[in-house]
DNA sequence: CTATGGCACGGATT
DNA sequence: AATCCGTGCCATAG
């Protein structure tokens, strides 16, 4: 994907200033921070004439840190702008490392991995809280997930390769299954229902039957033997008929397939590659959000001053050669200040415009294109395109999502959609479901509402029925 | 006949 | 200019 080239030959070529970092500018801003990662490190092994300070500095100033993610007049400085959200860039080693963490406890398959993986996916969300030990344990439960998301190998099998009791593995496993596609890396589609049971347990209307339903009953619910069911269950049919509705409605035995199934990233080829945030969001208690832009690189990365004193008395042969060295370098930083500028921009005006979204949740997302950002900004659509382009964002409840998700048209319709279909206890045809949508302000076609169920994986309302009656 | 999914068109978005 | 998205029309399944 990288091009370290890329930018190598532009400094060459005596281009016109602006021209030359304005298309810099651009690449750099459509790379999420792994890919600026690999930029960055590129140019640092190229190009003498950049240096990379390690230790931790303020990311505005450039000062020396002892300890907080920005130094005290920077930090006052940001405090200082009134209820505009804290926005500032943010060093890595604060949380979500990319070079952070010590580096060989992962295997292969974590560490560069382009495409985004369940594995790695599920790795993101458990890794902090996991030791390095607990950590290849997890790996090699989440490499040996099926595509449903359901374990292929005994939790035994995997004690005995690590050397360590089974309680240890069956607790990294507990872990797994609390992560997001709930349930995933159970051995069986019971034991990931349990599991997502367990997180709904106040909405179930009877969390112990249905409980024992799956535990037991598990046959006679795929068979739709509700007579028998109650009978196991000690309840009347209706009865039973209503549990296994609630439980074909609201859980998956594959937990993977709620997420990664039929029709979500259908290609490889989508920048659906968000396997660290770039961006993290927190909610503080007064209210007010704060906006970490993620830095790739430990350390402050800067022209080095030994190399600008050496040009001085460069002999004649390299002196062309030191002075490009030089230019390149300066506009890299350069291109890079702005880069970030730009993406602090954006979620300035992101956090104020859907700071519902962002700590309610799916169902107050409003609607917004990136055209009006730019022009709210002042600078081209394709400048927020690039500038959204596969990056991540970790909302304060701890998810990354896609920041293209802040402009999703639909999502928040969807959602509704999908209360619908949770509450309602009858099956509703599309067409009743469109109808419902209307009242509620949702004014789409019945064909739509067909197409945002295949989204969410809901099955067509014949389904559901077949299955709850 | 009703409910859905496939295909393709046109307008909006990027 | 390329892509995405909502929709209408039509074929098919039940």
């Amino acid at each position: 994907m990288a091009l370290p080239s890329q930018f190598l030959y532009q400094g060459a070529r005596q281009r016109p200033q602006t021209t030359a970092h304005l298309a810099q500018t651009m690449s750099l801003l459509g790379l999420n921070s792994q890919e600026l990662n690999a930029q960055i490190e590129a140019a640092l092994a190229a190009n003498p004439a950049l240096e990379l300070l390690e230790g931790r500095h303020c990311p505005n100033c450039g000062r020396k840190l002892r300890s907080g993610a920005s130094c005290g007049p920077c930090s006052a400085k940001l405090a200082a702008e009134g209820d505009q959200p804290l926005v500032f860039v943010a060093p890595t080693d604060t949380g979500y490392g990319l070079n952070g963490r010590s580096g060989e406890e992962l295997p292969e398959d974590y560490s560069g991995a382009q495409p985004e993986t369940l594995a790695s996916y599920v790795m993101r969300q458990i890794a902090t809280d996991l030791d390095a030990s607990e950590q290849e344990i997890a790996a090699h439960i989440l490499t040996s997930l099926d595509e449903d998301g359901l374990l292929t190998v005994p939790l035994l099998e995997v004690a005995r390769f690590h050397h360590v009791p089974l309680v240890v593995v069956e607790e990294v496993a507990q872990r797994i299954q609390q992560a997001d596609p709930l349930g995933v890396g159970s051995s069986s589609p019971s034991e990931a229902l349990l599991v997502q049971l367990v997180a709904l347990e106040n909405q179930a209307p009877n969390a112990e039957l249905c409980a024992k339903a799956i535990r037991e009953g598990m046959g006679m619910l795929g068979k739709r033997q509700y007579a028998e069911l109650g009978s196991l269950l000690g309840v009347s049919k209706a009865k039973a008929e209503q549990i296994a509705d609630f439980i074909t409605h609201n859980l998956s035995p594959y937990p993977a397939r709620a997420h990664w199934g039929s029709l979500r990233t259908p290609n490889a080829e989508s920048p659906s590659t968000y396997s660290q945030p770039d961006i993290a969001i927190r909610l503080q208690e007064d209210g007010r959000l704060v906006v970490e832009v993620m830095w790739p690189l430990r350390g402050l990365l800067r022209v080095n001053p030994l190399f600008q004193q050496a040009l001085r008395e460069a002999p004649e042969d390299k002196a062309e050669q030191w002075k490009l060295d030089m230019e390149q370098a300066n506009l890299l930083i350069k291109c890079l200040a702005q880069r970030n500028h730009t993406i602090v921009r954006l979620m300035q005006i992101l956090a104020v415009l859907q700071r519902q979204f962002i700590t309610g949740g799916d169902a107050h997302l409003k609607p917004l294109t990136r055209a009006a950002i730019a022009e709210e900004l002042g600078v081209h659509e394709s400048t927020i395109s690039r500038a959204v382009a596969g990056k991540a964002v970790q909302l304060p409840s701890g998810k990354i999502v896609p920041l293209a998700q802040f402009f999703d048209r639909s999502l928040h319709v969807r959602t509704a959609l999908k209360k619908i279909i949770r509450d309602e206890a009858k099956p509703l045809s599309d067409t009743k479901l469109a109808r419902l949508l209307e009242q509620q302000g949702f004014a789409i076609a019945r064909r739509t509402v067909a197409k945002y169920r295949m989204m969410e994986g809901i099955l067509p309302a014949h389904m559901r029925k077949a299955q709850a009656a």
